[in-house]
RNA sequence: GGGGGCGUAGCUCAGUUGGUUAGAGCGCCGGCCUGUCACGCCGGAGGUCGCGGGUUCGAGUCCCGUCGCUCCCGCCA
């Protein structure tokens, strides 16, 4: 007997196949019994008809709760009356491998809160489902973009010395008889790949950040993705990377699962044209007073309602639900972000910003050895601990830059998600360690 | 860390100016129903109104405290 998957059916017409899924509903009747079984394909009607002495299958049926994890063997037969895609099967056989206790805790439209401690309940509605189809083909999408270009994946230890420095609050461990911090970044580590010669390097692993962020777009653990290119002249070449990859990445979700994302969160997976709209930090607050709307101050970053607007308005003016912020200050930016040469208090840096908000942020890094040391001196950033990261650039280092990519910000903008924690399959904050 | 909002049945919520026995929909349990597909119909169970204190003849409702959650700001990706 062959087992299927519920996308299958339709090839098996005429044949008894075996089933493994999800009771998703009971429709007991007097006459005929109804289940919906649910696998990670989709659902499919199972139907049984009853006698006036109920058979032991019958009996088995009747008993089936919502949830529960079951095995069945019936002969799928075309069916017009079947609306949930003509065709349905007989059942012959049923196995309850768990059944599931009734009476669930959560139901799709439970708060966040519940759904998340209950999340594996949660991530069995085929729209949870589909979320980690997207981030799979994503991630895919990304490597095989990299592969092409010659990029070398790595991983870098997540137990640091010291800071990263980029500015985020850091996790103490114990360490044996000292203190390991968590990574918040792999930033000095893929720098150091480029001084190893590798020219070009991505990880996509976990960070960590310690901050009591309570918004709709932090958490204390996320999958960063990142990038570092050496031989770069610019900023500019790293923003030229990142939009062809990007432009890349969107072409294959939105031909893979375009369609369903429509279909399922009612936005619409838009590729991006080439170039990327480009705009410098001081331009961008111009034009935000043009329309009305007061940025930050000179000096500061953009605060998120300043970004949501100036998203809104290139979207406007330019067609274009990217953008290019470049040129920030000195101040706002950590020291080994390389500075203009015209113009010593900008830096060659940027953050992309997709429907309004900030998934990327990158830069030229400063490669050259004294003048990264007087950088960090004039940041006041302590010396000793990150003297491993100085020497990286003592005996050769390219001209680099990267950036590093906020997955989850990228799906919950993909997929109209209004949290992080709905698109990340585990969410770590400041009051959730469990489950 | 600062500010706003919310905690009532398994789930989502309503609950008037403080007033008898706290309600609805969904779910669950039982019965009925000739193919349902959001099945339908009838019945039933289910509550420490987050927790503690106070005001009052009387508190889900008002006051104070506390815990939890959530969103915004700050910080960042």
């Amino acid at each position: 007997m062959k087992r299927v998957h519920i996308s299958q059916l339709g090839d098996h017409v005429g044949q008894t196949v075996q089933m493994q899924g999800w009771v998703h509903s009971v429709r007991d009747q007097k006459r005929v019994q109804f289940v919906i079984i649910r696998d990670g394909t989709g659902l499919a009607q199972v139907v049984l008809e009853k006698s006036e002495q109920p058979s032991e299958l019958n009996e088995a049926v009747s008993a089936l709760t919502p949830e529960s994890a079951i095995t069945l063997e019936g002969e799928a037969v075309a069916d017009p009356r079947v609306k949930l895609g003509g065709v349905e099967v007989r059942l012959q056989a049923l196995q309850v491998a768990s059944a599931a206790q009734p009476e669930l805790p959560v139901a799709a439209d439970s708060s966040l809160e519940k759904r998340m401690d209950w999340r594996y309940l949660d991530l069995r509605r085929p729209d949870r489902r589909l979320i980690f189809e997207v981030q799979t083909t994503v991630e895919h999408a990304m490597r095989e973009h990299w592969r092409r270009e010659g990029f070398l994946e790595i991983h870098t230890p997540k137990f640091m010395g010291s800071a990263s420095e980029s500015g985020a609050e850091l996790f103490r461990v114990e360490y044996f008889d000292t203190t390991a911090y968590l990574a918040q970044s792999p930033q000095f580590y893929k720098q150091m790949a480029m001084s190893g010669g590798f020219e070009k390097v991505f990880e996509i692993a976990p960070v960590f950040r310690a901050n009591p962020s309570f918004t709709s777009r932090h958490d204390t653990e996320f999958t960063s993705v990142d990038v570092e290119i050496a031989w770069v002249d610019s900023h500019e070449d790293v923003m030229a990377f990142e939009e062809r990859w990007l432009h890349e990445v969107f072409k294959v979700v939105a031909e893979r699962h375009g369609k369903d994302i429509e279909e399922t969160f009612g936005v619409e997976v838009v590729v991006p044209s080439l170039p990327f709209p480009r705009i410098t930090l001081e331009d961008a607050k111009d034009l935000l007073r043009v329309h009305d709307h007061e940025p930050p101050g000179p000096g500061d970053d953009l605060d998120p309602g300043s970004e949501r607007a100036l998203s809104a308005i290139i979207k406007r003016e330019q067609g274009h639900e990217f953008a290019f912020v470049t040129d920030y200050p000195v101040a706002v930016r950590p020291f080994y972000h390389m500075r203009h040469p015209e113009n010593q208090d900008l830096t060659r840096s940027f953050d992309l910003l997709w429907r309004g908000i900030e998934i990327t942020t990158g830069a030229q890094r400063e490669h050259r050895y004294e003048q990264l040391l007087e950088q960090a001196r004039q940041k006041d950033v302590e010396i000793g601990p990150i003297g491993y990261y100085l020497d990286f650039f003592r005996y050769g280092a390219p001209p680099h830059g990267g950036f590093g990519f906020g997955l989850t910000r990228l799906l919950m903008q993909m997929l109209g998600q209004e949290n992080v924690r709905e698109v990340t399959f585990l969410y770590r904050g400041p009051n959730r360690l469990e489950p």
